[in-house]
DNA sequence: GTTCTTACCTGACAGC
DNA sequence: TGCTGTCAGGTAAGAA
């Protein structure tokens, strides 16, 4: 992904490329990725000779032996591929500039969502594309940059990927800033003071500086060229370390969405002031989470139980109408809705307690976010048996998890009378490494209250 | 003016 | 094995 570290590295290797060679023909297998109209992009095109490749923010700027300049952003996917004579273009080519001495430029982008722009030396400036870049972190004015976000709600990650009030960082880049300033991505922007956007601004030069140095990031499918991969992925500490301890408090890294953006911050390192820290309490069935719910109780906790929250549910005739639409089985009785025709429907049909799950737990987990959103408290724990359906970790900052042994999990069982119809046991399984903390309850309830108080946020 | 949503586009990968 | 759905994310445009 193309941030500025990628885009400065792909500018310095186009400058050993490109300058003194001249154009004979320009082939655009994609119009899309030219903006205005392809044959007049091409017939300008030919004849130019290259000079330097310069950048404004995301943006290379090809110059030309004329007052001619090339606009070029590269997007998601975008990247040069210079190829010899005898060589095949790259796979994705999609503008070939064929020069004088034989070699080809490939413009390569798998996506094709880049753009290529002509303008001229005294109108690119003024460009649209070149309008809405604003001023690198390198040259911004800390007080002017302030002034102009200080009113808004967003979350800041989202206020510092806006191009327009700073150009440079993309998500890779911003998660690292983020972290390093020990800020969470979604603290509203006018939470933030002046002396928390100088330090958001200071970590930008920093990242961006050493990004640069490393020749970029290398990640999933983007390297800046063909055969050119940046280092700066091995100083990565925040992106792509979902579920990974954090190196400075040992909690785990979490993952969520701003934004549409794909996240990852430290809960404990980076904390939200606009809402409350959100704790799950997981396990296996009858491993002894009610015990460390009605424990935090005593001790003046908010603990929302959501089996209880589902139950709540139920009471919605229109809820409940839907969920009989879905099944196609009759769950009311005189406008009521009755719990035990469901379980004895499911009895006999297991294979539909997925389509109920589907539907009751999307609307638990909204439910959820309310609660997390609206709640006064500072800190509020949730007990949660299914935390691995419907991605319901995802709005957790710190997960536990309590387990026990197959002899003591039947005796409890069986001392409850229990008669869950759904296993959760398969998808805890399996998400276990997410959890920040796992208990293992072998002993008494003292002894299990005694593992819980390890944890401290 | 701000905020939110959708579209652009296709490869990689997970899950069934 | 093959199909389907989801995710990756920079930016523009239009709606609210």
């Amino acid at each position: 992904m193309p941030e500025l570290p990628e885009v400065e590295t792909v500018r310095k290797i186009l400058n050993t490329i490109v300058p003194g060679a001249t154009i004979i023909d320009v082939i655009v297998h994609k119009k899309n990725i030219i903006v205005g109209n392809a044959k007049v992009f091409r017939k300008t095109l030919i004849g130019q000779t290259f000079n330097e490749v310069k950048r404004v923010g995301k943006y290379l700027i090809f110059t030309f032996n004329s007052d001619l300049v090339m606009l070029s952003h590269l997007r998601m996917e975008g990247k040069y591929i210079e190829v010899l004579q005898g060589e095949d273009d790259s796979r994705y080519a999609r503008v070939i500039f064929v020069l004088d001495d034989g070699r080809r430029l490939c413009y390569d982008d798998s996506r094709q969502f880049g753009t290529l722009e002509l303008s001229t030396t005294d109108k690119y400036r003024h460009t649209k594309a070149l309008q809405n870049v604003g001023p690198e972190p390198f040259d911004i004015n800390p007080l002017d940059y302030f002034n102009k976000i200080k009113g808004r709600q967003t979350p800041i990650k989202q206020t510092l990927l806006d191009q327009k009030l700073m150009s440079g960082l993309g998500n890779i880049y911003v998660d690292e800033v983020l972290y390093l300033s020990k800020i969470h991505p979604e603290t509203p922007t006018n939470m933030l003071g002046l002396m928390g956007i100088k330090t958001l601004i200071a970590q930008s030069v920093k990242v961006l500086e050493k990004a640069i140095i490393a020749g970029g990031t290398t990640v999933r499918t983007y390297s800046p060229a063909q055969g050119v991969h940046g280092n700066f992925q091995q100083q990565l500490n925040a992106y792509g370390k979902a579920y990974q301890r954090c190196p400075l408090c040992n909690f785990r890294f979490k993952k969520i969405f701003v934004g549409g953006r794909g996240t990852t911050y430290c809960p404990s390192c980076q904390r939200n002031p606009a809402r409350a820290l959100t704790i799950a309490i997981t396990g296996q069935k009858a491993s002894g989470k009610t015990v460390i719910s009605n424990y935090l109780r005593s001790q003046g906790e908010v603990v929302i139980d959501t089996d209880n929250l589902a139950k709540t549910l139920y009471k919605d005739i229109e809820t409940t109408r839907e969920l009989e639409d879905i099944l196609g089985v009759k769950l009311h009785d005189n406008e009521s809705f009755k719990i035990h025709l469901l379980r004895e429907y499911l009895a006999e049909n297991a294979h539909d307690i997925k389509k109920v799950n589907d539907f009751i737990h999307p609307l638990v987990k909204k439910e959820m976010e309310h609660m997390i959103k609206t709640s006064k408290v500072d800190k509020i724990y949730f007990e949660v048996p299914l935390l691995f359906s419907h991605k319901v970790y995802e709005l957790f900052d710190f997960m536990i998890g309590v387990e026990v042994s197959v002899e003591t999990q039947a005796t409890n069982l069986k001392k409850r009378g229990d008669t869950l119809l759904i296993n959760a046991d398969a998808a805890y399984m399996k998400n276990r490494h997410r959890l920040d903390l796992i208990i293992v309850n072998d002993g008494t309830v003292d002894q299990l209250i005694e593992k819980f108080k390890a944890f401290k946020v």
